[in-house]
DNA sequence: ACGACTATACTTAGATA
DNA sequence: GTATCTAAGTATAGTCG
């Protein structure tokens, strides 16, 4: 036998959890990301399921994927969700309150957080920043960060107050998953400041296009 | 050398193709896409990526994840904002603080909803469940519980679907009493038989891999 | 249909260029 | 940032209960 070292130590097992390192975590997600928009893809084909896939890195580039069409799937995945009427069902009924009870809590969330907002804003440099969310074009038009500039939300169109507020949300959460890893502010996505989007490069199955559609609304599909 | 048989053949090789064979489709579909939402929630946890997967069977049913949260990395997807959190903000800071404040107690009632969950599923068995990777926004989890069961949301009448979703809705921020829950909710979604509501529309096949709001922003790489 | 098994195919962590 | 490389860690196709 040869005393030879070896080159490599090999993959090594590591725990699920949020990776410190900045470097690591990059090369991890790029790695990661390929592999999950691998298995996604082998998925749809494979299967012929119908899916999305969303990837926001932490720098919120934006990754996608979907199958047949990525937005035609959130669109049945949102109508689903969004259709209307109708109460029975007792335990139902309980459920609905006490969702409504939370819409409640998060509305007062809100509303608080926009008064904290404004505060944060007048006590803030008169600085200088403006964004344009644009449905069909979002656009930041400097370095400064869009949350800076002191909005005046009754001076805004319905439809900005609109958009503005689901920055908000955004912002929301952002700032709870951050949070939620007890890892705030760790300073490692400074000075970013486009919203950008990605385009999907990946191999492309070669029954890609042969999906049978009019497998998909029949009764002979899973039974699961 | 003996001459004992393997008792398997182990894994073979297959090609990433259409698979005819429908049970033989089932099986692949439940065990690759309990692979798939796996390697998502790893993915958000080791590289705190925001992100969303929506899958359909092929007889439609829905399974989907979100990390932090499906409905708002949609939303964000959708309308191109993608607000960057930057660390060095005074009124940043600040609104950060205050959010984070306000988002701690719903953040520990999660993470005791995990815990619960967990312990109820350890009770019923041993086996691991992808809660305890941090998958916040999962819906479609292990077996025994009523949520387990993938929505077909095509066959539901529209009243129906919208109590469920709502239901669904609150359980996803707060879970109390499963059991009893189990029992109504699973009896009305697998009693349901109503005709096919054809309510997918989807386009053509040709867009096999999704994208983006267009390449205006021509951003590449990860992107620190 | 559902799990358990297991040999094998595939993925990937760490190192290196 | 990207692209290998390698060994080891994982996922899973086929099979059986």
């Amino acid at each position: 036998m040869d005393t030879m070292l070896k080159k490599t130590q090999g993959r090594k097992k590591i725990e699920i959890k949020r990776i410190e390192n900045t470097s690591n975590k990059q090369v991890t997600f790029s790695k990661r990301r390929a592999g999950l928009f691998k298995k996604a893809g082998e998925l749809s084909v494979l299967c012929g399921a119908h899916m999305a896939v969303i990837v926001f890195s932490s720098a919120n580039k934006v990754f996608c994927y979907g199958h047949p069409d990525i937005h035609a799937v959130i669109e049945s995945y949102q109508n689903g969700l969004s259709s209307v009427v109708g109460a029975d069902d007792k335990a139902q009924e309980v459920l609905i309150a006490e969702y409504n009870k939370l819409c409640e809590e998060k509305h007062k969330e809100e509303e608080e957080l926009k008064k904290k907002m404004a505060e944060a804003k007048a006590e803030a440099s008169e600085k200088k920043t403006m964004m344009e969310m644009g449905m069909t074009g979002v656009q930041v038009l400097n370095e400064g960060f869009w949350w800076d500039e002191p909005v005046d939300l009754v001076r805004l169109e319905e439809r900005e107050r609109q958009k503005y507020m689901m920055a908000l949300e955004t912002l929301r959460n952002k700032v709870a998953d951050r949070a939620h890893h007890k890892k705030i502010m760790s300073g490692t996505v400074a000075g970013t400041s486009l919203p950008p989007v990605h385009r999907l490069h990946m191999m492309a199955p070669d029954n890609c296009f042969g999906t049978d559609f009019g497998d998909q609304f029949g009764n002979h599909g899973f039974g699961v």
